[in-house]
DNA sequence: ACAAAAGTGTTGCCCATACACCCATGT
DNA sequence: ACATGGGTGTATGGGCAACACTTTTGT
C-alpha cells in the first residue's frame, strides 16, 4: 500500500480577502512579497497552508490573526481554487519551496473573504510580512502572485451578492459609530450603484438593531452629521424569532 | 529540504450531491458502500480523490459521468470540507484505504451541487459501484459515510438560496418537455412553499426562454395539462442584452 | 453671506398577493 | 354524472423610486 506520500498530493491552503473601508473607498489588504536576489517585489494575498490537524474556518483564522493580531473578524468562505496550473508560475515555485521549506507540487486552496473595520489599530509589520491597503479600482493595476487576481475578483463578485441578501455585513467594516453617509457610500461602493438619499435611509433602517444616536461627528467643518451604532445582538435575536 | 510527502499532507476530494426531480420528490443520488467481511452497508456521496492534474470542476465532472455516463451535468461548486475529524471514523478509514490502496492522512473535500434530469436513461451499476435515488425527506433517518450527511444539509440550503436568484437552474432538473404543475411541485418542494397557482405561472413566465408549447401531456386520466419547455439559448441572450 | 454637506416627506406607480369559478377528460 | 386536476383574471395594498427645499456650521 502506497502511503499518501506521493509526489503529486496536493497540498491546502487558505487564502484570504481582506476587505477594509477607510470611509471613501473599498480597500484589499496585500502582502508585499520581495524576491531580493532578483530584485523584484510584488503582492499577494494573505494565506498559508493548512496546520496538520486544523480546520479551514480555522486556518483563515489563524492567518488574520498572525497579520493583524485581531481576533472575532468576520469570516466567509465563498470558494476553492485547485486549478492544477496556479502554481506552476516558476517564481512562485522558487518564492514558496524557499519560504516554506517544502517541496510543493501542487495547492488547492480555500478562498475567504474577511471584513475588518479599517479603524482598529493594526500592526501590519509582524517578523517578516509586511502589508498594506490598496484602493480595491488599482487591482487591476498590480499582477498578483499565483491566481491571486482571480481569486480578489470572486471575492469582490461573491461580496456583491451577498450584501444584498444580508446587508447587515456591511457594519463590520464601518467603526462603531458612523454616519449614514459613510453607509450608503459604502453600499454604492460595493454594489456600484448611486443611492438616492432618503430612499437610501428609509430602507436601511429597517435593519434591527441599526439605531441612531443622540450624537454627532466633531471637528467637521459643515453641519455635523448624526451618528448611528448597529447593534449584532439586537439584529440576532430580531432574526430568530421570524 | 522535505518534499510534499509528509503523512499528514492532505488529500483533495470531491463530493457530488446530486439532486434529480421526479415530478414529485425531489430526491438525491446515493451510493451504496458494502463492507463485506463486517457484512454491513450503508450510503455515501458520489465522489473521489482528485487526479494528478484535474481542476476541482473537471474532478466533478469525471466523477459524474463515470457514475451516470452523462455529460453536460449542470454543476456548481458550493463549499469546502475540511474538519480533520471527517475521515476519523475507522470504518471510514478502512473502507477508503483499502479501496485506493492509499494510506489516508486527512481529506479536504470541495462540495459540489449537481442537478440532473431524473429521466436520463442512467447506468447506476458500473462495475463497484451501485447508487440509488433517495427522497430527500429520508436522508435524516440515513446515517452518511464521513460528514456526508452535513454536506448534502449545505448543499440543500445551497440550492434554496440560489433558486431565489436564479430560478432557471430548476429546469436542469425538469423533463425537455414539462407541465406547470410540475414546475410549481419543484419550486415548493425545494423551497418550502405553498405557492398559487396563478400567481406562481405570472410569475415563472417573466422567465425569457420559457414558453407555453401547443401540446399537451398524453395518457392522463383528468384534463391533459399544456406541456411548456425552455430554451437555455434565448435565456442567455436574454441576460446577456442587460 | 456664502459654501458645503446634512437632513427631511409626499406622491405615483408597479409588483406581489389574495382569491373562485369553469373546463376537459376518463370512468 | 361525477371525480379529478387544469386553466384562467381582477382588485387591492404595500413597497420602491422619483423628487426639492431647508438647516446647520465654519470661514
Amino acid at each position: 500500500m502506497r502511503n499518501s506520500t506521493n509526489t503529486y498530493n496536493p497540498h491546502v491552503s487558505v487564502d484570504c480577502v481582506v476587505f477594509g473601508f477607510n470611509g471613501e473607498k473599498l480597500k484589499i489588504l496585500l502582502i508585499e512579497r520581495t524576491i531580493e536576489e532578483q530584485n523584484f517585489s510584488d503582492k499577494k494575498l494573505p494565506g498559508s497552508i493548512i496546520f496538520e490537524e486544523e480546520d479551514l474556518d480555522e486556518a483563515a483564522t489563524r492567518i488574520l490573526n498572525e497579520l493583524t493580531g485581531l481576533k472575532n473578524i468576520y469570516l466567509s468562505q465563498f470558494r476553492s481554487f485547485g486549478n492544477p496550473n496556479r502554481t506552476k508560475n516558476i517564481r512562485d515555485r522558487n518564492w514558496l519551496e524557499r519560504l516554506t521549506k517544502i517541496k510543493i507540487g501542487r495547492i488547492v486552496t480555500v478562498g475567504y473573504v474577511a471584513l475588518i473595520k479599517i479603524s482598529r489599530k493594526i500592526i501590519f509589520q509582524s517578523e517578516n510580512t509586511t502589508a498594506n491597503w490598496y484602493d480595491i479600482n488599482s487591482l487591476k493595476s498590480f499582477q498578483l502572485a499565483f491566481d491571486h487576481n482571480e481569486i480578489a475578483d470572486a471575492a469582490l463578485e461573491y461580496i456583491r451578492q451577498k450584501v444584498k441578501s444580508e446587508p447587515s455585513m456591511l457594519f463590520e467594516l464601518l467603526p462603531q459609530k458612523f454616519t449614514m453617509t459613510q453607509l450608503r457610500n459604502l453600499y454604492d461602493t460595493i454594489m456600484g450603484t448611486t443611492s438616492d438619499v432618503r430612499n437610501f435611509k428609509k430602507k436601511i433602517m429597517q435593519i434591527e438593531g441599526l439605531e441612531q444616536l443622540n450624537e454627532v461627528q466633531k471637528d467637521v467643518p459643515y453641519r455635523a452629521p448624526r451618528l448611528y451604532r448597529f447593534d449584532k445582538k439586537i439584529y440576532k435575536k430580531s432574526k430568530k424569532n421570524i
